[in-house]
DNA sequence: TCGTTTGTTGCAAAAAGTGGCAGGAAGGTG
DNA sequence: CACCTTCCTGCCACTTTTTGCAACAAACGA
């Protein structure tokens, strides 16, 4: 599982935070599967294991590993809120409004906007998921 | 009021729409303060002139500006969807963590990045309207 | 290991958001 | 101006998300 490879026991425990049976089981399941997961497949993957688990500590639970860093959440404009395990490198999406296909890109592409942000307005710029619409280079090419 | 400099009517009909007294009402509400606006805050607006108009008929609405290029909608990751009136021209926004701060930036310093991730993935980026959170430049000297 | 403290959970109820439907009204035509 | 067509609105029922609260259990010290 992907989470396995940081600490995240740590970053919970370390915010005042406890470290339960419930939270573990959300942060598998978001890592089940691969990329982005859908709040509702989340939700599905915990009742299975766990059927007592209730909807409202999921929102609690997710809300509180995004607002931890643990975990990103996107919202990809299709009314459909994506959830990721956060990975080590700072990263955004590209999502083609026709397809609906994804893509990361690496945050340098936008380190330099930031910086020029910085530059005129003394603005900090720290949002590190950021999603692009737009459309890919397949259906961009279908539009002729 | 904002939208009186744009003929918002005549889009709304080219567009195969009917302009209603609700629709008329509520475009009034978006403009209303400055700046970006809550949907919670555009319904009380709302309701404050016609207490007889219906959540749903809000929700259809705006979803039908929004689609119309007549509102521009943004997800500021707080839970809060905002919306604000179209302007003619094409802008962003950073708003701080800290105290909520709002300013706009020009989509010239977006551009580049847009033609790099053009250049690099063939992807045409069309958003037109970023939130890019991060601390201004008061919040962030006081951080010292 | 036991007891205490305090963050968490599940439940229930409220609030927010969505979709179907029938009556009502905008906009066009004669 | 009256009529007609079609789109909109308000209402209702339903789904999704949030909140208050009492019981529970993780983390820590003795």
């Amino acid at each position: 599982m992907t989470h396995e490879t940081i600490d995240y026991e740590a970053i919970i425990r370390s915010a005042g935070h406890r470290v339960t049976p419930q939270r573990v089981l959300i942060l598998d399941a978001i890592c089940d599967g691969s990329g982005h997961t859908t709040l509702g497949e989340v939700y599905a993957r915990v009742r299975q294991v766990d059927p007592s688990i209730d909807r409202s500590t999921l929102y609690r639970t997710l809300k509180l590993f995004v607002d931890l860093g643990l975990v990103v959440s996107a919202d990809t404009g299709d009314g459909e809120t994506y959830f990721e395990i956060a990975k080590p490198h700072r990263h955004h999406h590209l999502v083609c409004r026709q397809c609906r296909s994804e893509r990361e890109i690496e945050h340098t592409l936008l380190q330099d906007m930031f910086d020029q942000v910085f530059q005129q307005h003394g603005f900090k710029a720290d949002t590190d998921h950021l999603v692009l619409f737009g459309l890919c280079r397949e259906c961009a090419s279908k539009q002729l």
